[in-house]
DNA sequence: TTTTTTAATAGATTTTGACTATTATTGTGA
DNA sequence: TCACAATAATAGTCAAAATCTATTAAAAAA
């Protein structure tokens, strides 16, 4: 038995076919076929039913797959070590991000991380903080910015910052002679909201008290970005509630339609999350400390009060 | 960096010498020698320090020795999972026994062991509590029966049987009118124990609730068998205690002087021990299962007192 | 210093891992 | 049902590797 075998086994576990497997492994299909055989016959058993495809699992092989998932990373955990030693801060490292924070948080720590951290190359992927999770569990992902508290088992979470909500609301609307907002006068109904899926609309669901199943509203207009939640609120549709930072990016003329809530202001806990296993800890050490030291000095709110990311239902 | 060389390395921090780590690895010197410097070059680090002799570990070595040993042990439970699946129970299984546990114990499970499980190779080493919880620990022991409990981090203990303390008490002492003992009644100055050690001295000693610290006692006459005891009992030097199942040989002019304790009697807890980690746990729980339903009826004894075996200084 | 112990190096041999080319099998769509 | 596409297994070859024996180098002990 090898590690290598191992790897190889993972990939088909994965991929659940055996030329796609050698494909990311960059070896050819025999090479890998061959391994996975060998390891088989060794232990005498079949990990894999190629009787049928796609190719399934078999029972033992569940478990060996289970057991090859440890072992793999427990081997990659050498080089970690290796590296923390010599103080190395390099390789690959991959980086989840929600939609909602992508585009103001990125820019702010990309450059001054690559330029502090040359030997690092970092991959940055958009996803759900559904897919972060699933990608952090399978050690596809090295780490991820998600608005917390998830409380996921072996997701470890570390709290950057706190983003508070802040509303945006057209001079036609109700609302609009308040200074400050208050949780009490939000109403779900005419609030515009970011579609299924993204955790900031869960939030303001949250926040709003409101049952997150809202089907039966008279109408709903749901849109992917902010910028198109500014556009409608501006057309009269309803107002809108936006995280801080991208209030930043509003025109001068549109600032006065700003308005904070009163403390505790309502925010979101955006963290870095990481497999508690704690693989490259040292990059996610050093990403975490540049993005916090930068955070710092952007927005500094106190009193604040944590609304859930998690729908309800 | 392939198990094979983990496993080198792990032999070399072992033993301290390159030499002697091929020869327990059925390999040449040289080619050890040279899959350790793979890896350290792989790594480009060195492990070991081979300038002094013996040689020393490096502080980078520590740490990838104590991970290597999490790979090896890791891999080697893939071949545990599937002789699980199989059913299959056998194959290299070390046990260590205390003293004082041997004579009587193992002739009532082996035979009845070796023959329902007859690919199970076992190898049985005696050794004192002290010695079994290190070699558990460091992987050379699968397990081993030893007086319970121990408490210690990464050792699971499975109660098998409880052994009551019985008097052996000659004519002229003191306590010979007494028809049972009373833990009252017992002063460890005129007991006859085992030499320094065996746990089960340092119950005795717990039992008479006497400091452990007997130094400046009289006189000593210690031993390492309980035959010597009670020998030296009959002559007059004391009375001493046995485990139950050590009396059961003694001859039958000599059984009037056995005395047992009022109840609850004073026992000592007899466990399995083993690494948490439950590698070869399917021979473990086999031969709990042996051992269990045999002592079933030799012993059943009820209303017992634990009696700590652990010396409390 | 000489001897012994112990690790590294050199060179030969065997084993293994990987490749290309091909065959066998399963699944799918005409 | 048959042919074609997709996919895994097999065969044969080659290069890399792991291992071996023999020897050298270096440190510790006598």
């Amino acid at each position: 038995m090898t590690i290598t075998q191992l790897q190889y086994v993972l990939a088909v576990a994965e991929h659940r076919n055996f030329t796609l497997a050698a494909e990311k492994s960059f070896v050819t299909q025999p090479t890998l076929s061959m391994q996975v055989q060998k390891l088989e016959d060794e232990l005498d058993i079949l990990i894999f039913d190629r009787s049928k495809k796609p190719i399934s699992i078999t029972d033992v092989g569940q478990k060996i797959v289970a057991q090859a998932k440890n072992i793999v990373a427990e081997a990659e955990r050498i080089k970690d070590i290796v590296d923390q030693d010599k103080g190395f801060i390099g390789g690959d490292y991959v980086l989840g991000i929600i939609p909602t924070v992508m585009p103001t948080l990125l820019p702010m720590f990309l450059n001054t991380f690559i330029i502090k951290y040359p030997k690092v190359n970092l991959i940055i992927k958009e996803q759900s903080t559904q897919s972060l999770i699933k990608n952090i569990l399978d050690g596809h992902l090295d780490a991820g910015i998600a608005a917390t508290p998830l409380e996921i088992e072996f997701i470890k979470e570390r709290p950057l910052y706190y983003e508070p909500f802040m509303g945006y609301v057209p001079n036609n609307h109700r609302l609009a002679p308040k200074e400050e907002l208050d949780t009490e006068d939000l109403d779900v109904s005419d609030i515009l909201l970011l579609q299924d899926g993204h955790c900031f609309r869960d939030g303001v669901i949250n926040l709003c008290q409101a049952p997150a199943n809202l089907r039966d509203e008279k109408f709903q207009i749901e849109s992917g970005s902010f910028e198109t939640l500014v556009s409608l609120a501006d057309e009269g549709m309803g107002m809108t509630l936006l995280p801080y930072l991208n209030t930043l990016e509003i025109d001068t003329h549109k600032r006065e339609l700003l308005k904070p809530f009163v403390k505790p202001t309502p925010a979101r806990e955006i963290s870095l999350i990481y497999h508690k296993s704690e693989l490259k800890i040292q990059i996610t050490e050093a990403l975490k400390e540049v993005i916090s030291g930068i955070v710092r000095g952007a927005i500094a709110f106190q009193d604040v009060k944590i609304i859930s990311p998690i729908s309800k239902n």
